[in-house]
DNA sequence: GCTATTAGCGAACGGTCGTTAGGTTAAGCT
DNA sequence: AGCTTAACCTAACGACCGTTCGCTAATAGC
């Protein structure tokens, strides 16, 4: 039949397991996935797919670290080029916001979804979410801070209270795409993000 | 032993697994919740558990409709006091933030993390889902109405746009609190709500 | 007192879960 | 050519899943 599959090709094999799984997580939850449902849409066995990763856990959190790393290389990384402060993010919720309503259930929406699920569940993979989550708080918090002081943004204004509102925004926009298929919710998104950076 | 409960006290056994399965399905979501878990809980067999509904899915049916009965009769409830319009909204604003904030994981906050783990799942609970997230944003969506007739908002607010933001205020509060654990939450969502509601 | 009803139990059903052990086969190195 | 490594398999494990089947026993209506 067909020949074995080099050293070289077996991390495909894995990228290809993570791939299947990030898709079936987004639609059943990081809990609701499972291996044997994951074997046979790969036409793998159960034990060669867990072999890559060890235990479920493992795989979840390889999931997770991987819907983090497309998210980065799709969202922030592209608005890099803009000037820090209010251009730069503007144009990173742009992005996010097109990343959401171009696929159902990848990327920042889909560590949201895992931070509700896991909201309640304390262990290594709400800890991963804690920490991602972190990570992308701190970024928006520091291109807050640089839009105040190159004159974006009032003087006065309360950083923390701007990035639990622009965090909402991101939440708002998420259920009404994946939950209510609404079509003017990236456009809603966009309106909010304008008025709460100041319709730049 | 005991002596048989009467027919009026059986009802009184459905409430029991009613609180104990929200309980448990505000830290394991709707669908991490187990018959056998609840049983044991309750110190009962899977059998009689299972008796008062049929199916699990009746029991997740039955438990989001408890949820959402408390949520009404605790939140919107207590703002039919106050006149019509932006003052019923800041009140059943201030209300909805007061409760999830009192206890993590009821009521409202249940309701959107069902909506979260649903989203991508067809079927009864879903429509459920849908249905009372319904009811509610009609609701809202009226009083925001009556708010730009009476004059508490500007003449030309969009209301669905409005809606929508508070939507996502309501969002980032139940994460903050429920995820985050971060007591300046509320008041954060306080004052996010007040601003969108021109601050009365 | 007799009977019908029903809440709840114990036990078992077929399935699926995550995980492990052992075998097979191909690739890479010496 | 022989040996090691590792990817992947089949098979099985015990645990738990939701559901169904009688059965017991207490109540309610007669």
């Amino acid at each position: 039949m067909s020949p074995r599959k080099s050293v070289a090709e077996t991390a495909a094999t894995r990228d290809r397991i993570i791939d299947s799984a990030l898709a079936l997580a987004s639609a059943e939850g990081l809990e609701g996935l499972t291996i044997g449902r994951l074997a046979t849409d790969l036409a793998m066995s159960k034990a060669g797919v867990i072999g890559h990763f060890g235990s479920k856990e493992a795989l979840q959190l390889a999931v997770l670290d991987a819907a983090v790393r497309r998210f980065t290389l799709r969202v922030p990384a592209r608005a890099v080029g803009a000037r820090p402060g209010t251009e730069r993010l503007a144009r990173t919720y742009d992005e996010w916001i097109a990343y959401m309503a171009e696929r159902e259930g990848h990327g920042g929406c889909f560590l949201t979804s895992v931070a509700t699920e896991f909201d309640g569940r304390p262990g290594p993979v709400r800890d991963a979410v804690l920490a991602a989550l972190g990570t992308w708080t701190a970024y928006v918090k520091d291109e807050l801070g640089t839009a105040v002081a190159t004159g974006g943004l009032p003087a006065g204004t309360d950083v923390d209270q701007l990035a639990f509102e622009l965090g909402g925004v991101v939440l708002a926009a998420g259920q009404s795409i994946k939950l209510h298929h609404d079509p003017q919710a990236p456009e809603r998104a966009r309106r909010a993000v304008a008025r709460l950076l100041g319709a730049p």
